[in-house]
Parts: structure tokens; C-alpha cells; sequence
DNA sequence: CTAATTTGATACCGATTGGTATCTTAAAAT
DNA sequence: ATTTTAAGATACCAATCGGTATCAAATTAG
């Protein structure tokens, strides 16, 4: 690793943090400076603008995140234990922060109004993304006769993440893992009971 | 209604719209300034600072959405009819936006992080009457022998509001009613199937 | 109708915002 | 080892931030 990338990539990790626990726009470019111990001069040589920064932090957090996901998907054969992957990332926002603040997406969904028209839009690639592969998870389990074939996949996803991104956003504002605790075993004995054959 | 009475519920409604779409932070007093016509002066009599601002309007925000909800609800007579006027106040959050920007309670909720203590403070407040109005109508529905005495009324609260906001980031970030649509129609069947007798 | 009070506009404040031009220094390439 | 290239610090920029002191005009009270 060259120097300026290892630079680059300490901007990126600290950026990172503040970004999805102070917000995008709240997040001054002193606050970055000040915690990576560089000055603004170095980080206008790795980003052209606060935006572009905003941008590369966030996609750089989403794909963290699916890399992983689809790491665990993998390493599970049935579309149960699939599933349940899903849902014990979204509970280890709130309990085991591997990164802090919360959902990125929903973070940035939120946050995001028509004039961040770019980062809106990796926000909703990046829910498409996400929606897919749980999409896939179902059809796959139909085809491998673990699903029921009524199942329609695309209103399994969308529920699953509604849920989920409302369960991170109520355990977040309370600052207890109740919430999303309550929530995700309700949707396991949901996906037991209605989903699966 | 005097005079004085008139400026401040109209920086109140402009600085409200603002909040709502473009976030709290992100909102400018010169925002506010060129929306109501007024000036800072002007602004600085009716609110001691930005902060207050802020929290009066979201108070403001989160009370005409208890009142209206209230009403509806009182409107009612079936635990199933009052339930109902729940889950179509958040598909209104999306399809017939009273109120601009989505649901307040959840914007404040992601914005907000530890600084912001007391509006955080307020957000959690309001999360808890509404939890607690949900709460209330499971309850009076078991006392009338319309729903089953199994069911968990926070359970129901929990899972019921956060599928909610859950549903209306997503239809936010799309730009689109189908997310909000698929959830509470799914939440409608599971109250016919799973909670009421 | 006049006097007291309140309201809102003007003009300002220091601090901070994102961003850049410049220059020294450090790292690569030859 | 020397040259070339690139990285990062410094010092600056105009614009904007939230906030305030002051004063004239408008409203209210007597």
C-alpha cells in the first residue's frame, strides 16, 4: 500500500464514522481534520469536494456491508439460515456496532433531500441492491422446495427491510437493543411460520 | 388573534415545511428568512435561538399529527377500524402529504445524535405516546372481546410502527407510493389474521 | 388621542463554512 | 544518487453561519 493510499484510506474510515453518526451535512471538513490529524490541503489532494467525500463514504460503507452479507448468505444452506443472516446484521447495528450510527442507508435516505441528487441516487442503488439479494434468497427457496410457492419474494423483501430499518431507527432514538430485539423475533417466527415450508 | 401571534405561527409554518424536507441542521435562518418574507430581527423576537426553533416546530408537528390521529381513531368504533386509521396515516405520510418532508417523528429521530439532546429528548417523547396510544387501542380491544387475549400489545406497537417508518423512508427514497402500499396492506392482514378475534 | 410598549427592519458581529493557490517536503522513478 | 513527481502544510479567500444592538414604526393600553 503507497503512503497517499494509506492517507486516503485513514480519510475515508474517519470520514466514515462521522458521517453516519453526526450526519453528512452536519459533519464540518475541520471535524475530519481534526480527527484524522491531517489538514484540509491533504484531503483536497485524495477528494475533489466535501461531495465526492460524502459519496466515496458512503459506498464505501454500503459495500462493506455486502461484501459481509453476502459472505454469511453464502456460508448458510438453507433459506431459513439465509434469512436470518439478514436479520441479525440489522440487530448488530444497534448491539455489536461494527459500524457506528446506525444504518447507513437509512441515514442516508433520510437525510438526503432532491438537491443531494447523487447520493440519493446511491441510495437507492443501494437499497435496489438489497432488496435483490433477499429477493433471491426467496426464489432460490422455492426452487430448492424450502419456500412456499405462494410467497411473492418482492413483498417478503420489502417488509423485511421496512421492519428492519424502522426497528434500527426506534432502538437508536431509545438507545436500548429492546426495539430491534422485538422486531427481529417477530419476523423470524413470521418467516418460520408464513415463509417457509 | 393579535398581530405578533400572526408572524410567529407563520415562521413556525415556514420554518416547520423547511425542518421536514431539507433537515433542521441543514435549514438556515436566511432559509427561513426569504420563506416567511420576514427578517432575522423579526424571528429573533418570537424564538431565543435556532435550537428552540426547532423544537417548537417539531412540538408543533408531532401535536397536529397526535390530534388528527386522535380524532380518527375516536371516530371509530372497531379495534380493527382504529388500527386501520393508524397504518393510513402513514400511507398519507407518502400519498397526501399534510405535512412535507415525510414523518417528522422519524426525520428528528435519525437526524438527532447526543448533542442534540433536547430535541432527541422530545423525538423519544413522541415515540412514546404514540407507542402507547397503539398500546391502548390492543388493550380496549381485548376488554371488547375483539382481539385475542395472546397477543402482546408492545409486541404489536413495536412491530406495527416500525414496518411504518420503515415503509416510508423506503416510498421516500423512491419517490414512490408502492413501498408504503405493499406494507400496510401486509400489516392489514396480518391485524385480520393474527390479532383480532 | 396620547403615551407606553411591542414589533420588526437594518446593520452589524465574530466564528465557521467549503474551497484554493502556493510552497516545502517527502516519496518514486530514472 | 539525482531528478522528477506527488503529497501535505500553510495561509488565505469569499460566503454564510447563528446571533445581537439599535432604532423607527406600528400596535396596544390608558
Amino acid at each position: 500500500m503507497r503512503s497517499s493510499e494509506i492517507t486516503k484510506a485513514k480519510v475515508l474510515k474517519e470520514a466514515t464514522a462521522l458521517f453516519n453518526t453526526k450526519g453528512y451535512k452536519s459533519t464540518s471538513l475541520s471535524d475530519i481534520t481534526e480527527a484524522t490529524g491531517l489538514t484540509k490541503g491533504a484531503i483536497y489532494r485524495h477528494f475533489e469536494s466535501k461531495e465526492s467525500l460524502e459519496i466515496e463514504a458512503f459506498q464505501k460503507m454500503m459495500q462493506a456491508i455486502f461484501v459481509t452479507l453476502n459472505e454469511r448468505i453464502k456460508a448458510e444452506n438453507s433459506t431459513k439460515d439465509k434469512l436470518f443472516c439478514v436479520l441479525d446484521l440489522f440487530k448488530s447495528y444497534v448491539t455489536n456496532p461494527f459500524i457506528t450510527g446506525g444504518c447507513p442507508l437509512l441515514n442516508v435516505a433520510v437525510e438526503v433531500d432532491d438537491t443531494n441528487w447523487e447520493l440519493k441516487q446511491k441510495a437507492q442503488q443501494a437499497l435496489s441492491v438489497f432488496r435483490d439479494s433477499v429477493e433471491k434468497i426467496i426464489i432460490n427457496g422455492k426452487t430448492h422446495k424450502q419456500v412456499r410457492n405462494l410467497v411473492n419474494e418482492k413483498l417478503v423483501a420489502t417488509v423485511l427491510i421496512s421492519t428492519l430499518e424502522g426497528g434500527v431507527m426506534m432502538s437508536k432514538l431509545q438507545n436500548s437493543n429492546a426495539d430491534i430485539e422485538i422486531v427481529v423475533n417477530h419476523l423470524k417466527n413470521w418467516i418460520v411460520s408464513d415463509i417457509l415450508l
